[in-house]
DNA sequence: CGTTGTTGACTGATCAGTCAATCAAGTTAG
DNA sequence: CTAACTTGATTGACTGATCAGTCAACAACG
């Protein structure tokens, strides 16, 4: 019973059965068949709005950055100082969404497929590149910019461990937990800059 | 020409072609076909040796699990301090032969696969368990039980998140640059503890 | 009627795993 | 010493299953 005007409603559905089919298998060895069947659509309905399975599955992880940067962003507008600014990435990096296991399952799985697909590889460089220049800009407010750099480095570093452990490990991810131990990287460093000069 | 006693070198070379193999795809889609090729052997050997496809990357898996364990041990025998031995393991993870960006790529594949093979996750979290202890055996003597908790939490999720950023980055993975991070954490949260109590 | 949404049925290719057979190097019996 | 036998190494050829992607057709709506 095709009606008119599907086409948005399809897409996300596509995109969000991807995500759970993923979950479910733990892996990219998801057929198409599966994640349409999952989203209440025929496998022929996917590769007409997506192209192929690739573009389906980078769709995908375009949307999960989506929510990502969103989250990020709305946090930053009200942040006012550098040191708010840290924080309300860090917070963006953890929200409840994020870290439902589904999710965490899906930013695994690209991780490992940005090695093989470009176009998974360019999208994970544009994540890494913003999320880089954001804390970066932050940090430079609050030490020499080479140390700003390396502890950049270090906090981006730091959430994709947690990421990584989130997706791997058995108990659930923990907003509170996974905040606490960003921030006391963040703080450790700081003082230590502060008494040091 | 088939010789006795060949199973072990097999075993290795079929090992070594896997990682390889892994890393030239960036994937787990790599025939078994294709990893026999590399090692110069047909497949049905690599099935007759490892029993399938799973158990031989799961082999693989164990294998640089074993390569990560013997440096980091070999490095905590003539570590005599607390402080030495938290070196000796952050070193130890950052060896050159494991900064190979084809052990690196390895590694997050393997990360990927053990969120479905219950033989990888088995194996995984052998290896995380075993970093754990090691990692707040020598941090308790530096500090409260629960703070060294965390900061193994915090060291590990590190170390991965490195890992992670070596496999995917294109800039040469640096042994010194990912040693001086870790080390820099470990300074700072040090530090802090100390001038606080 | 034309456009948009939707599907079932099909295909061509790929691959993991199996099997029976071959080949070399020891081993035992005579 | 050697012929017969055993055992481990190794393969080519096959199969059964799976899957991405295609296509022609149909259904509803405007």
């Amino acid at each position: 019973m095709p009606r008119r005007g599907m086409e948005q409603q399809r897409r996300l559905e596509l995109v969000e059965a991807t995500i759970e089919a993923i979950h479910a298998t733990g892996s990219l060895d998801v057929t198409v068949g599966q994640i349409a069947r999952r989203a209440g659509v025929s496998s022929a309905l996917a590769h007409h709005y997506f192209g192929g399975k690739d573009d389906l599955i980078v769709a995908t992880m375009r949307h999960l950055m989506g929510v990502f940067a969103s989250h990020v962003r709305r946090r930053l507008r009200t942040a006012k100082t550098p040191r708010a600014r840290l924080t309300a990435i860090i917070h963006g990096s953890f929200t409840a969404d994020q870290l439902q296991p589904a999710a965490m399952s899906s930013w695994l799985v690209f991780y490992a497929m940005a090695q093989a697909s470009p176009g998974a590889k360019r999208l994970h460089r544009v994540y890494t590149a913003r999320l880089h220049s954001t804390l970066v800009h932050a940090l430079t407010e609050l030490m020499p910019r080479a140390k700003a750099i390396e502890t950049a480095r270090g906090i981006a570093a730091l959430i994709d461990g947690i990421y990584l452990r989130c997706a791997l490990g058995d108990e659930t991810p923990d907003t509170k937990q996974a905040v606490a131990l960003v921030e006391g990287y963040v703080e450790a460093i700081l003082n230590r800059k502060m008494r040091r000069g």
